[in-house]
DNA sequence: CAAGAAACTGACTAATCAGTCAATCGGAAA
DNA sequence: TTTCCGATTGACTGATTAGTCAGTTTCTTG
């Protein structure tokens, strides 16, 4: 793994842990295993650093997520493989999970930085398909997608807290009804 | 305003702007108009000020929500009740919700620390109730109120986004059915 | 009034941290 | 071989910050 990589992932574990301002640049580099210096060669500044992992998570949730929707398929069947795969993707990458959770209230955070991201202008073009058909509820499209979001983080913090995974089809299936039913008509 | 008091509020605002590591002690007690060694009389350390201020707002969250519950009220009615003083609160004490945010998603946080509070054990008395008479879904309840704290939360971020207000009574009452649905069987 | 306690002040300190920089290293190209 | 340049190092700095403290004022109570 090269250097910059290495101090993105030690970045992530380490914010995921103490926070942004609790983690300190030199000790980024120290755990990372190189030098201070090279972090800022790198980096101009933390904030770019921060924002740079940002998109670095973004991408990497869109990857994932859309690849697994396929052709074809009715709306609910997209948007419960998109739920399912956004579950899991913050399962496995706990913390990419807490560093998104983190960044998005933080200072760092404006709308305009997410909505220019492929991955939510890809969930809104669903979700205006699904109001203009009359399947989801006369509600603003961004109201959907945020809820839709912010469900899909109470649901992963849920199971993480009980240490539980989504091994159970049927259970899986009642927590995306929660989702499912907020929004459909 | 006693010196006190006025620390909790100019430090909400100061958090809620610039975060909790954003925010220098020293600035608090400037705005505040009082002297820096004060603050640290009535918080000995940081951590016990930002703590003081979480209790704070969840009691006279707890006051302003749960004294519109009318008894006899069915429970959909209650509900609908307590959603709607949670919002508005909200609305209405724009620092409070930031701080409370942020106090959320940081390392401050720890679920026992909001167990232990008498507006959480109503809420859950609630939904024990609603599950057991069939009117909810067969969901943990711990995780019912999650969701709907985070609906909640959505929905007055979305208004203050839009620089709206719940002015219309049919348009509040789409955005409570959003929440509702989700837990209602 | 006396005297003790509590509220209050603001200058000070020890520690921490983001970011700099002069110097070295290593590989590629000529 | 020489020359060049990006990668890399780690000691260093200037600024900032949480918390202290010695002393002063204001309140309370006998």
């Amino acid at each position: 793994m090269d250097k910059r990589t290495k101090l993105i992932e030690t970045a992530k574990r380490l914010f995921s842990e103490n926070g942004f301002y609790g983690t300190a640049t030199a000790r980024i580099a120290k755990e990372a295993g190189v030098s201070n210096g090279i972090l800022f060669h790198y980096f101009p500044t933390k904030d770019v650093l921060i924002k740079a992992m940002y998109f670095d998570v973004k991408d990497r949730l869109f990857d994932y997520t859309v690849g697994q929707v396929y052709k074809g398929a009715t709306l609910k069947e997209s948007i419960y493989t998109l739920w399912l795969a956004a579950v899991e993707f913050n399962l496995e990458n706990p913390n990419d999970f807490e560093f998104i959770r983190q960044f998005e209230t933080s200072p760092y955070y404006l709308t305009e930085t997410e909505l220019e991201h492929r991955y939510v202008q890809l969930c809104l073009e669903l979700i205006d398909k699904g109001i203009e058909d009359g399947q989801f509820k006369q509600i603003p499209p961004m109201l959907i997608f945020k809820s839709m979001s912010a469900q899909i983080e109470t649901t992963v913090r849920f199971l993480k807290m009980n240490k539980m995974v989504l091994d159970n089809v049927e259970f899986t299936h009642r927590l995306f009804e929660m989702s499912w039913d907020s929004l459909a008509k």
